[in-house]
DNA sequence: CTTTTAATTGATCGTTGTTCAATAAATATT
DNA sequence: AATATTTATTGAACAACGATCAATTAAAAG
């Protein structure tokens, strides 16, 4: 069994076969040493320009130029390595935020959002697995949290109330961002915006008839209506528009809030009738 | 070749082998032909108690008692599947909102926004990749679509503006559902939550002062702060104040954009300063 | 009766995530 | 300095999965 590769005793410096690899010796020090850090980097970097359904680990090993099993060293499966790519991408959405200057609480969740969108927008194929992976706290991020917390305290949630409005806050952040920028999978091609757009023609203006007077100004620029997705075609005054419903809805419920807690009247919230 | 399995000549009725199956005999009608429909039904029983992760080509043959083969004959592949179920989890919501008398706007949004929560938790392990399908027409519901626009024309948005509150409007339709019903990963046990406490309580204070104060308030009962998933812990408070806020500040734009196209001011959204 | 179409099977291919013993360098221990 | 342990990698392989394809048979059309 330990006949094969008899030759090459120690001349060829690249692919050493089996053993721990060398420390110094032609490594530009720490920068090719594998690890962690590098694997996600190198990660990221193949999903967004190969899409996340494309991306394996064998793509990841060969850009590394290294075995897939080497990989299973410093990360335990693959999930794990869309976890930590994820949490690489949204890694600055924080710091993104002005601390020098005093915020207003409109203006700190403002920018948080504008944030988050930017770096969704830099990896787009993220998106879709974005939010549920936000749903529990596999991207953990103190410093988003407390922002969070920052501008909700300023706007005068208390209690109940607080924990509330921070869900509120962090459906908005990354609700309209993954919808925005998700897109069709790799194999839809021109057939399928064709499908599309014939399916979206098909609307019976009989029964339909308010979505069928405006089916003009929505086609191919709104959710469900559209083939271009967020990346080619950006959907900027719709979130221009969720800011400013997410900022004035906060703001007219706390005023409610503490309207009802001062008055002992208990909160009614906004049924509009029905 | 064609030597193989030579007895049983028609005896047994169960597995005829290859070809067309027989149409009546011994078949409860058209109960067990195979068809689209069934396949799907069949497969949203099985995400629904395996998770669909854990869903497969061969497993849903298996439950169907056919070979899995035959599945592509209807259904061109599985991402075609997994559409398909999550339209046909989705498929009553614009039905759930009441018809017969007449409706506000806001309640016509909050029957909207229940229903599709209701939809979801009904089938949890969709939540996941519910809005990256949502987000181009795989899903496409006209009723859905209309209600949205009659809505929004009751509350007097036009052209433009009429445009990015029905995206804001579908973007907050599964903004929060899908957050809150999204799971961990099905290896995710005891451990896992274990890990999650140990992450939060290693909060540091002295950093993220705010954060720490409200944590004991946050714990397990927020966005990213929780390791018990919506279906067994609902956030229905959450919930409440997501359709408050999206009322009231749809609410509050609307006249905000009336105010303006009526002073001939252009619309400064609510920066609120920065 | 013949031809065509509809529907299903079994076998199989290619890919992917993952595991595992073997291996060798680095480090710790004696 | 010799030995043992830990760290990090390789190559080979397994098992599961999505998908394809020729063969096959019933139904429908001619």
């Amino acid at each position: 069994m330990a006949s094969s590769r008899p030759a090459a005793r120690r001349s060829v410096p690249v692919r050493p076969g089996p053993g721990r690899p060398r420390k110094g010796e032609a490594r530009a020090a720490a920068d090719t040493a594998l690890g962690r850090d590098r694997i996600l980097q190198a990660a990221l970097a193949l999903i967004d320009d190969q899409g996340l359904a494309a991306f394996n680990i064998r793509a990841l090993a060969a850009t590394l130029k290294v075995a897939p099993a080497a990989l299973y060293w410093h990360v335990p499966n693959r999930d794990a390595l869309v976890s930590g790519v994820i949490a690489l991408a949204l890694e600055g959405v924080a710091a993104a935020v002005p601390s020098q200057e005093p915020l207003t609480w409109q203006a700190r969740l403002r920018a948080l959002l504008v944030a988050f969108r930017a770096a969704l927008r830099a990896h787009p194929h993220l998106a879709p697995v974005v939010a549920s992976e936000l749903a529990y706290n596999a991207a953990f991020d103190a410093p988003l949290l407390e922002h969070i917390v920052v501008a909700l305290e300023q706007a005068r949630f208390e209690g109940e109330a607080l924990v509330d409005a921070f869900n509120v806050v962090v459906a908005a952040l990354c609700g309209f961002a993954t919808l925005e920028l998700s897109t069709a999978p790799a194999g839809a091609g021109e057939a399928w915006a064709e499908a599309c757009r014939a399916q979206i023609d098909a609307v019976d203006a009989g029964r339909h008839p308010h979505l069928a007077g405006r089916l003009d100004a929505l086609r191919n620029r709104a959710f469900l209506l559209r083939w271009t997705d967020g990346r080619t075609q950006p959907l900027d005054g719709g979130f221009e528009a969720w800011i400013d419903v997410l900022l004035r809805g906060l703001e007219a419920r706390s005023r409610a809030l503490r309207r009802a807690a001062y008055s002992f009247r208990p909160l009614r919230p906004a049924q509009g009738g029905g």
